[in-house]
DNA sequence: CTTAAAAACCGCCAAC
DNA sequence: ATGTTGGCGGTTTTTA
């Protein structure tokens, strides 16, 4: 996409991306500060700056943000038309109407092909101004039924972390606002950069978008889980060997019906599902860092063969291995 | 790209 | 009464 058109010599591109975040009166502090956080702290440690990050104000006044702040927007609206990504964080509530200048804003933005990015509640704001017909998305989980009654004609699907469809992404409640905002940096610059990011949140890996939602919640089940968590911090440690359902099930004394229910549960994905997507983010870091053939990936990561690697990879990168390579080749 | 065998997945349900 | 287990077998996905 626009990566390959920007920085085809040698690396990733060096001109910072321009992104807009949409503020309001009512502003939710959390997530303004997730999209804050990422793209707009200065990031000495990649020794130059990822993102060029702005705030709109498309509302006069002094508007309020949650907690109690008042905030004032570092540009007007005049600065739009350049921007490459606008991020909607949030909105004041599910029933609080739209008012024309965002749907207006919104509509001309989209058809210049920015991208849009909404997080939890935000995605009110794109549906009011029309972009969503036709199109997937989701969000936080109290809102999928209000939401499904005003908007038909969305494709809602509850239980993912972040959705992007075309050049719209939304996300569900908070945290998984930042796992989208790693995902859109990813897009941008690759793995490698989105795991420096993600390091110093403290964040320990990129979830997938479509991890279901319900592990976001911070109590963890139940005790028998640990098991699990024990069992997948080895299996990233040896991701070469060879694993099946039974051996692993055996490995935590469970049965196999027993371990596949427990691990879905706990991580929101099949065992064997959740393996291949650690392989292949392990594979990507191989990609952009080193130059080892996709053959000596395959075997490093107990894909078994380099068919089976870029199938997969094709499969849920929508990309070949050694494409993939060339627009993301490391270059820090 | 197609294909067939093998493996994984998951709803169902009787049994704890 | 409520919740978990684990085998069965039909369907989907993976592998070679």
């Amino acid at each position: 996409m626009e990566i390959m058109t920007k920085s085809q010599n040698a690396s990733v591109r060096l001109v910072p991306h321009k992104v807009v975040a949409l503020i309001y009166d009512g502003l939710t502090t959390f997530e303004f500060g997730i999209v804050a956080e990422i793209f707009g702290l200065p990031r000495p440690e990649l020794g130059r700056d990822l993102y060029d990050f702005r705030s709109v104000a498309l509302e006069s006044g002094s508007l309020r943000a949650a907690g109690g702040l008042l905030v004032k927007a570092t540009d007007n609206m005049s600065i739009l038309g350049s921007a490459e990504t606008i991020i909607v964080p949030g909105w004041r509530g599910k029933d609080s109407e739209v008012p024309e200048i965002f749907r207006k804003t919104l509509q001309a933005a989209y058809l210049r092909g920015t991208r849009i990015m909404s997080i939890c509640s935000g995605v009110y704001v794109l549906a009011a101004a029309g972009l969503l017909d036709g199109k997937t998305v989701t969000t936080h989980w109290r809102y999928v039924k209000d939401f499904k009654n005003k908007f038909p004609n969305v494709i809602l699907k509850p239980n993912e972390l972040y959705i992007q469809d075309e050049n719209i992404l939304t996300s569900a409640g908070s945290s998984a606002g930042i796992d989208a905002c790693l995902h859109m940096v990813r897009m941008d610059y690759g793995a490698t950069i989105a795991n420096s990011v993600a390091r110093r949140l403290v964040m320990h890996a990129h979830r997938q978008g479509d991890q279901a939602q319900y592990i976001e919640q911070p109590v963890p089940t139940s005790g028998g889980d640990h098991r699990l968590s024990l069992l997948m911090e080895n299996l990233r440690l040896e991701l070469d060997k060879v694993y099946s359902i039974t051996s692993l099930a055996a490995s935590t004394g469970m049965s196999v019906r027993t371990f596949q229910r427990r691990f879905v549960a706990f991580t929101g994905m099949a065992p064997m599902k959740w393996l291949t997507l650690e392989r292949l983010s392990q594979a990507r870091i191989f990609l952009e860092t080193t130059s080892l053939s996709v053959d000596e990936i395959s075997d490093k990561l107990g894909f078994g063969n380099a068919e089976t690697l870029r199938y997969q990879f094709r499969k849920t990168l929508d990309i070949s291995p050694s494409n993939y390579r060339k627009r993301f080749r490391c270059s820090i």
